[in-house]
DNA sequence: ATTTTACAAATTTTT
DNA sequence: TTTGTAAAAT
């Protein structure tokens, strides 16, 4: 029988043998759950259930493959392959690509991201002639997305008094109007955005018993992590899957739900009770991950919340480390002693940088650790923020090709129409726009009968332009069938001029968008390779285009960012863990956030974030504010967070200096601090008249000998790196990031356009564009 | 139609 | 600080 299953505490294997039914596991941080979750599918199919009737809906997609690879492990690859497991989000787009023409919806739908949707509305906004200060695009865009997420439709909107009540009382009596509109017009392009992916699950589920039945039957085993972060929606997609089999298994943390702004409720843990009166309730409370003197102080925190099901966490780990409490006159030296602290402690314990992490409440915070880290030759790599998917020139290429595929895409159709310039401007787009609405069809199809465009009142010359670009569109459609991704994807970013005029833009930040145009090149390149790789693979464009919506920084783990400190957000961290963890910016109105200090609920879930900041921590936790920071353009006072007060003391090491400004030795408590610019600058000048500023580009502290030098590129972005070889000639050793090292044996072409065909040592022989390749020699 | 210039506003977390 | 938008000039 399976060894594995005695590497678990009876709690633990209660949850895994528990197969048949309804269950409940309430997990505390660091208790286990992957593993349970882990074992508990590779004991299902150890016990002869197909991999084929479990589905597993986990939080992000990197936790989904992380899993698919530890059951791999366990029960083997061709095994592991069937599993059905992803975000709710990536799942149920691809059973909607097979089912939504069931709804009218195209199998090759778009998914707008936040920023496609956001257009969308304004745009309308704009259409319906509404001010822009009263209806906010961001504010009606959460707005609806509240609506889709508890499934309310503008029918029943029409009917709830007290909906139509609230958005009158906020001066938008519209927003019925816009929701509808709004609706159609994604409807119509052919689009769905994140809400919809779940919304029309929902839908489809709902109004298709065949389609229902056909999901209940094939998901007869069903899992989902993070329960605590679900929402209205997604808690009735699993509730109407479950409804046949109702085995069910839902692994959650009420202390963890940091997701309440997307709509997630807690409530779904106590529906689950509800719902299934006979389920299995597991706790998990043994911590396996953190000190003592973590879980205790963790658990003192979140004992100030009211609303919580009991549960008493606890740990047999070490008593470890006290947290160290400490206290910077400003945000500079702030990120200056988290980098110096990560430095010693590397030294000291010999631990890589792997083992760091600074978390903060928002993104904007980074910038001055990752100045802090660069000055000290610390390799870091920033998860979030803005995504690579992200970046407008990236988005530029990506809306060629979603025009192209899919041809109602009207935010893809906006984005490109003018871009480079070829003279068809805002007046031609709303013109264009009057037409489609009338008729109802998409910008793309008046644009292209130039007969009909001419009696809108465009020009002559204007219709000849818009017919060239969408015969160019629809040749890049052509072509996009006919080749392979890459070349495919390489002709639309020449063809288009799109290329062109940014390598005329010779800024520096035209260099960077050039280079990030390669990077997504190469991203395809690696794509398609990839799919060939995998049984049915499908290398096309067309499917890497597909989700690229849904993938986030979290889910890219670089093969070589294993031994750089992580900086990321709280909300980033969940589910992970580091034996160092430094949460910095614990000041009132940043963590707590300001936004969220006006409720209770509101400051009951900053609470259960800095909850998660703090379990993250295996062996040492460091928690930093700032006396002063930079921000909005000027330096403000700030007070320290609440929670740090809520911590019991006994867990607490304080290195808070006296700050009395006439007093001259106590301010600095450690060695090699830069000073600071603008105002704290001025002010430590003022302290310490007898010694003048230190030079904030000389680190006091030396590089020590023995240790491993790091390249400059260690700090940099892969996709900021610089290129790599311009030119090869026959017999060439090279060495290229993926392939790894070979020997060139043919060159076609000359210059950046060469081809080169290289012999791998593994075995496999690749033809590679110089211009994209990034070879190094050897 | 496009580019330049000036000025104002805004800053939470993410699939 | 950066970012976007509006008005003015080409």
């Amino acid at each position: 029988m399976s060894t594995y299953l005695d590497q678990l505490n009876p709690a633990q294997k209660s949850a895994v043998l528990a197969t048949e039914g309804p269950v409940m596991v309430i997990a505390g941080a660091g208790s286990g759950k992957t593993r349970v979750l882990t074992y508990r599918i590779a004991y299902l199919m150890e016990r002869g259930v197909d991999s084929f009737n479990i589905l597993s809906l986990t939080f992000t997609n990197k936790a989904a493959r992380e899993m698919k690879e530890r059951i791999a492990r366990l029960v083997g690859d061709s095994e592991a392959r069937n599993l059905w497991m992803g975000t709710f989000h990536s799942v149920f787009a691809r059973i909607l690509r097979a089912e939504g023409h069931h709804l009218g919806y195209p199998s090759n739908f778009t998914i707008y991201d936040t920023e496609d949707a956001r257009k969308v509305i304004t745009n309308l906004i704009k259409e319906m002639n509404l001010d822009k200060e009263i209806y906010k695009p961001k504010t009606v865009q959460n707005r609806i997305s509240a609506f889709k997420n508890n499934l309310i439709t503008p029918k029943i909107y029409d009917r709830r008094e007290e909906l139509i009540a609230q958005d009158s009382a906020a001066k938008m009596p519209l927003m019925g109007s816009l929701y509808t509109a709004y609706l159609d017009r994604c409807f119509r392009s052919g689009a769905m955005d994140f809400d919809d992916l779940l919304l029309k699950t929902n839908e489809l589920l709902a109004k298709f018993p065949a389609v229902l039945a056909k999901y209940q039957d094939r998901f007869k085993y069903i899992m989902v992590d993070e329960y605590q972060d679900t929402n209205h929606s997604q808690y009735i997609i699993v509730k109407a899957l479950a409804s046949r089999f109702e085995n069910v298994c839902v692994v959650g943390d009420d202390a963890q739900s940091i997701y309440s702004f997307r709509g997630a409720n807690i409530q779904n843990i106590l529906n689950f009770n509800r719902d299934y009166p006979e389920a299995n309730i597991y706790k998990l409370e043994q911590n396996y991950r953190s000190s003592q003197h973590i879980v205790k102080a963790a658990n003192s925190i979140i004992a100030h919340n009211q609303d919580q099901l009991q549960k008493k966490v606890w740990t047999s780990n070490e008593e470890g480390e006290l947290i160290t409490v400490f206290k910077a006159i400003s945000d500079y030296e702030e990120s200056n002693y988290v980098s110096e602290q990560i430095f010693e402690w590397s030294q000291r314990n010999q631990w890589h940088y792997g083992n760091f992490s600074i978390l903060y409440r928002t993104n904007a915070q980074s910038r001055s650790f990752e100045d802090a880290l660069r000055r000290r030759n610390i390799p870091y790599r920033i998860y979030g923020g803005l995504s690579f998917y992200q970046r407008k020139e990236v988005k530029d290429v990506l809306a060629y090709f979603r025009l192209a595929l899919n041809n109602n895409d009207e935010e893809a159709f906006r984005r490109v129409v003018n871009l480079p310039k070829r003279g068809i401007g805002d007046t031609t787009l709303d013109r264009l726009n009057v037409l489609a609405q009338e008729n109802r069809v998409s910008l793309f199809e008046v644009a292209e009968n130039a007969i009909l465009s001419s009696q809108a009142g465009i020009q002559a010359a204007t219709c000849k332009r818009l017919a060239d670009f969408c015969a160019a569109i629809r040749s890049y459609a052509v072509e996009i069938e006919k080749r392979d991704a890459f070349s495919a994807a390489d002709y639309v970013v020449r063809g288009s001029g799109l290329l062109r005029e940014m390598e005329e833009d010779k800024t520096p930040e035209g260099a960077s968008r050039v280079q990030n145009v390669e990077e997504l090149l190469n991203a395809i390149q690696d794509f398609a390779d990839g799919q060939l790789q995998i049984e049915d693979g499908d290398p096309s464009l067309s499917n890497f285009v597909q989700d690229i919506a849904l993938i986030t920084d979290a889910d890219n783990s670089g093969e070589d960012d294993g031994k750089k400190v992580a900086l990321m957000t709280v909300h980033l961290a969940k589910g992970l863990e580091f034996p160092c963890v430094f949460v910095v910016g614990m000041e009132e109105s940043l963590f707590p956030s300001m936004m969220a200090m006006n409720t209770r609920t509101e400051l009951e879930e900053e609470r259960r974030l800095f909850y998660v900041a703090l379990t993250r921590a295996e062996k040492k936790a460091f928690l930093t504010y700032a006396h002063s920071r930079f921000r909005w353009g000027k330096t403000i006072d700030c007070e320290p967070s609440r929670f740090i007060d809520e911590i019991d003391e006994q867990h607490l090491d304080l290195q808070i200096p006296d700050f009395n400004p006439f007093s001259d030795e106590t301010f600095l408590p450690y060695s090699g601090s830069g000073f600071g610019k603008g105002s704290s600058a001025r002010f430590q000048k003022k302290l310490n008249k007898s010694e003048p500023p230190k030079t904030v580009d000389k680190p006091t502290i030396p590089p020590v000998k023995g240790m491993r030098p790091l390249s400059s590129s260690d700090a940099i972005p892969s996709y900021e790196r610089g290129q790599g070889l311009k030119e090869v000639v026959k017999g060439m050793r090279v060495q290229h990031a993926r392939f790894g090292t070979g020997t060139v044996t043919f060159v076609e072409g000359e210059g950046p356009n060469a081809k080169a065909t290289i012999q791998f040592d593994h075995g496999e022989e690749k033809k590679l564009l110089m211009k994209f390749a990034k070879l190094k020699t050897v």
